[in-house]
DNA sequence: TTGAAAGCGCTAACAA
DNA sequence: TTGTTAGCGCTTTCAA
């Protein structure tokens, strides 16, 4: 089992009988080659099955590569942006590689040094906790594009959903649903007080905002919880045993399929507490969940997230901030609020 | 704006007043450091803020970088074994990347190919239709573990779920219930044709298996479909437009889910055809999904194949072969055969 | 159009 | 314990 060591540039110079230099310029398709060499040398490529190693290329200039930060990658939202990503990559020479780092703290930071450290061409990044010094620092060396960032950068480009929009048509729909007591169930205050006026703090600022002006300022009331589904589904049981409200708008809609679990635990039906997610994710729309929720493509996020990377790759500077419109898909899991007991 | 270059292991040396080897030994935690030395060049890479390139490291030995390839990252059961894979990884030096390939076959191909061609340190990699033969010849440069080939390789690991087993305890389950006409529905010919005898090759198998052993070989029907959930949707209506079976057997859980859409949209409860589906995602527990499915622990096989890989690492030679215990998840997808009309 | 040679940043002998 | 030095496999001037 002598595994001969594989074929460099080396290799390949000699069976063809030319230079290193030519057979670079062959594979990276430069100019100054005649058809001649070209041949010979795409012949002897193929006769030692020769690869370019990307080290060696990084060590001289870029690695045809781009990374993208995922914070928790069970989130079917993600996977959305991934595959919009992917789709904006074909026919390029750049290989999409994901960070996975299953937390938004500290090891999203970790995960994006990680990419940084590889010397990836570009990183997107999904990272709300990072402060804005530092990304501005790490977008002085590597081109970057934030996604669900709102704030305005120097040195780096951000994809986002209208979160005010979105917000808004949450809460108008529950209005015009008759609801009042509407609970928001949102991740923790560490998350939504993040400088950075990420997605969560938006959406929980402007409930609070539309509470107060519809003169529901008294039935405010904000529940935290973590990431998953699970302690979604913890947190609203809990939520569930205290006084009952007649709606809770989720965070996203992984959270909010823990909303529902406990809600059904607790026998309650729809037409008893109404539940908004946010995200759209695709399983919302299966007609046994049938959870209405604001979709915000990510599909395109993804793909501009890319395309902006492109862009910054090829050269430009001016910061650049993309927004796409959000709509609400009304389902099931939103009726009319029951009329309060007369008193 | 002018940047400055990020600090280099010689920036550091100068810096520390010692020589690069010096500071080479220190970031890699190796022999023959003094305290003192030790203490002189931590400062210096501080006072720098210096990351050691992976690149530079990768041209004289170890990328410390794991790659996992992905087809169709949108698979929840996915999302499991990175999950498990991140777990694994935890302590280590090396670092999680994911490659992404949305298709089994060239797609799968080209982005193992992208992560060796980047010298990451081992590679697991989830493709049931590239050839043994091409496994062996890239197991042979770097350490690679195979998920869900049930093939027994000399150069490479593999992590599967016992698929005979799994099969069995949802065919019992069925005729258990007094189900006979029973559809199986699948991928496409050209996965369950593979040799490797990947999973949804040997469900079908073994679908086809007790169906006969248990005198019900003319009902054995088989139906194709595609990778996603949105093409079992559409493959079950038009099953259900023929004759409708009292139950389908569906290749894993994110198809199963197309096809309980397509049931309900179809009118049908789960009285009248029973669903079950493979793998357990976390959704099939949801109360309004309620999908029997099987488990199969892919938290666990993430985590075992980062282990073999880091084993391969150590020097580790003998193939390894690892399955995981397969148990039914009993739910309300599945449901007594509903007597046949006496004609 | 082609080739020679320098150098990217690190590690690993080996010497001191 | 510390330092010197020779590469790893590419790309990129710069000459020829």
């Amino acid at each position: 089992m002598a595994q001969a060591r594989a074929a460099t540039i080396e290799d390949v110079a000699r069976e063809a009988g030319v230079s290193r230099a030519a057979v670079s310029k062959v594979i990276r398709n430069a100019y100054g080659v005649s058809p001649a060499m070209r041949e010979r040398v795409n012949a002897a490529i193929e006769v030692l099955d020769y690869r370019p190693r990307i080290a060696a290329r990084t060590m001289r200039g870029s690695s045809f590569t781009l990374g993208i930060e995922l914070p928790h990658i069970g989130n079917p939202f993600f996977a959305k942006i991934i595959a919009g990503a992917t789709a904006a990559l074909q026919g390029t020479d750049y290989q999409l590689i994901i960070a996975p780092a299953d937390t938004d703290g500290e090891e999203g930071v970790r995960a994006i040094g990680a990419l940084a450290d590889r010397q990836v061409d570009g990183i997107v990044a999904i990272s709300p906790l990072v402060s804005p010094e530092w990304l501005e620092r790490l977008a002085t060396r590597v081109p970057v594009v934030m996604l669900g960032r709102h704030d305005h950068a120097h040195s780096y480009d951000t994809v986002t959903g209208d979160d005010v929009e979105g917000t808004r048509l949450v809460m108008e729909h529950l209005f015009e649903l008759g609801h009042r007591r509407i609970v928001h169930l949102t991740r923790s205050e560490e998350v939504t007080r993040a400088s950075s006026g990420n997605p969560h703090a938006i959406r929980l600022a402007r409930y609070r905002a539309h509470m107060q002006e519809a003169g529901f300022a008294r039935h405010i009331r904000v529940v935290r919880t973590g990431m998953t589904e699970e302690s979604a589904r913890l947190d609203t049981l809990a939520l569930l045993d205290q006084e009952l409200p007649t709606a809770i708008f989720v965070g996203n809609d992984e959270l909010a399929l823990g909303t529902l679990r406990a809600v059904a635990e607790h026998g309650l039906s729809p037409a008893e507490v109404s539940v908004v997610g946010y995200d759209d994710i695709d399983i919302a729309s299966h007609p046994a969940i049938s959870l209405t929720s604001v979709n915000q493509a990510g599909e395109a996020m993804g793909e501009r997230a890319i395309r902006l990377l492109l862009e910054r790759i090829q050269g430009r500077t001016e910061p650049t901030n993309f927004s796409v419109e959000p709509s609400l898909k009304v389902r099931g899991s939103t009726r009319p609020a029951p009329t309060e007991p007369t008193p």
